[in-house]
DNA sequence: TTTTTATATTGCAATATTACAATATAGTTT
DNA sequence: AAACTATATTGTAATATTGCAATATAAAAA
């Protein structure tokens, strides 16, 4: 025990679940507002907005591009992080969705 | 160490954080889309749908409840759960917003 | 080539999560 | 009241996450 049991979802469930999960820490959602926020690409002062330490941060970077939600490019000395939009769109579309159904029922028994 | 440093976040990131972390979890995802697919509001089944024992899917319950995902109300011997619609809304137009601004940016380096 | 700069990896301690058996609670039915 | 039903709580083992110091890597500048 302790472990998720994957296997006994769908992978669509799996797929969402991945999202969210990379995105359930206050750290990695400062990361996407901050790389939301920036005009240039270069990204090597992440570190440097986020109060933890370097590995640390390092460590939450790579979580986000193991999800799909960044993209990591080498720019010389140092690297460009970039949002994965798909994986924004399939965030808002995932709860759109959700949305526009809970619309459609209207059984707002609590 | 071990803990996550909400403290030094803000509170919006922390609010959105603790949306997705209830959501991170396959299990999870699978209560929310059953709420959402049902037409009566007695959920007392849920425990059936899902491949988990019963103190699990009460724990994952308690979970999406404290993160205010779900609400549920005593009804006689059972309980009716039901998505929060407003919860659902607040992850919808965060992730949309993200999707908008991206687009007005279009440096797509990566 | 040496030094500096930027980022990643490793190793580890602290804490959190996941899952479930056993048990508790509380309403329902008999 | 006694038995049953539905859900929650407790306790505990297995595993995962968080955070960082120390170290590694690799490109850039000197």
């Amino acid at each position: 025990m302790g472990a998720t049991k994957t296997d006994h979802f769908t992978d669509k469930q799996n797929a969402i679940a991945t999202l969210t999960k990379a995105l359930g820490h206050p750290a990695r959602i400062a990361i996407i507002e901050y790389l939301m926020k920036i005009e240039k690409c270069i990204c090597g002062d992440i570190v440097n907005e986020l109060p933890l330490s370097q590995p640390t941060v390092s460590q939450h970077l790579k979580e986000l591009k193991n999800a799909g939600l960044i993209k990591g490019n080498i720019e010389g000395n140092s690297i460009c992080y970039c949002i994965d939009e798909k994986a924004i769109e399939k965030m808002q579309s995932y709860f759109a969705n959700i949305s526009s159904k809970l619309e459609k029922k209207k059984t707002d028994c609590c």
